[in-house]
DNA sequence: GCCAACGTTGGC
DNA sequence: GCCAACGTTGGC
């Protein structure tokens, strides 16, 4: 199983939007970014476990765990005119963006700030604590997983 | 609101 | 294929 990291702007779509839906499963729509792409197209794998951070907001941080629920399929809201998304360059017969499905599992008791994740030793690595790193989704290695759940669930 | 970092676009 | 210009992300 692998574990993943997923930013999201709470004005945008909220762990708290995702745990209100009825079946609380949503398509991560909206991904314009290929590796991000790649990621959910190549490497998630249903019951891939999720942390649900909370970008833009004060303070940013990882608030909950989710799950992937889907095999990757393509992005309907790059062909929907309408869409903020919309992207004219995508075709039906080859679509250029993929998504999956993300259930909710959890909410933290103890939001993970940025803040603190930056002073946990087991975390020095972790891509989102890189300098410059904008990546909306990235792997987490389950050392980082533990120990991040480890304080929010506590 | 600022701005550094990064991805994408398009002229050449 | 290079690279300047531009747009976006996202912390601060």
């Amino acid at each position: 199983m692998n574990f993943w990291l997923m930013k999201s702007e709470p004005d945008t779509f909220s762990i708290e939007d995702l745990k209100a839906r009825p079946k609380q499963r949503e398509p991560w729509d909206g991904v314009r970014n290929y590796q991000a792409r790649n990621f959910m197209r190549d490497d998630m794998k249903v019951g891939d476990l999720v942390l649900f951070y909370h970008s833009n907001t004060k303070p940013p941080g990882i608030v909950g765990i989710a799950e992937i629920v889907s095999e990757p399929y393509p992005d309907p809201t790059a062909f929907d005119k309408k869409s903020n998304y919309y992207d004219p360059k995508s075709r039906k017969e080859q679509p250029t963006w993929i998504l999956v499905d993300v259930g909710f599992k959890e909410g933290f008791k103890t939001m993970v700030t940025l803040e603190m994740m930056k002073e946990m030793p087991e975390l020095q690595d972790m891509r989102v604590l890189q300098r410059g790193n904008r990546l909306s989704i990235t792997p987490v290695s389950s050392k980082e997983f533990k120990a991040i759940t480890k304080v929010g669930l506590s």
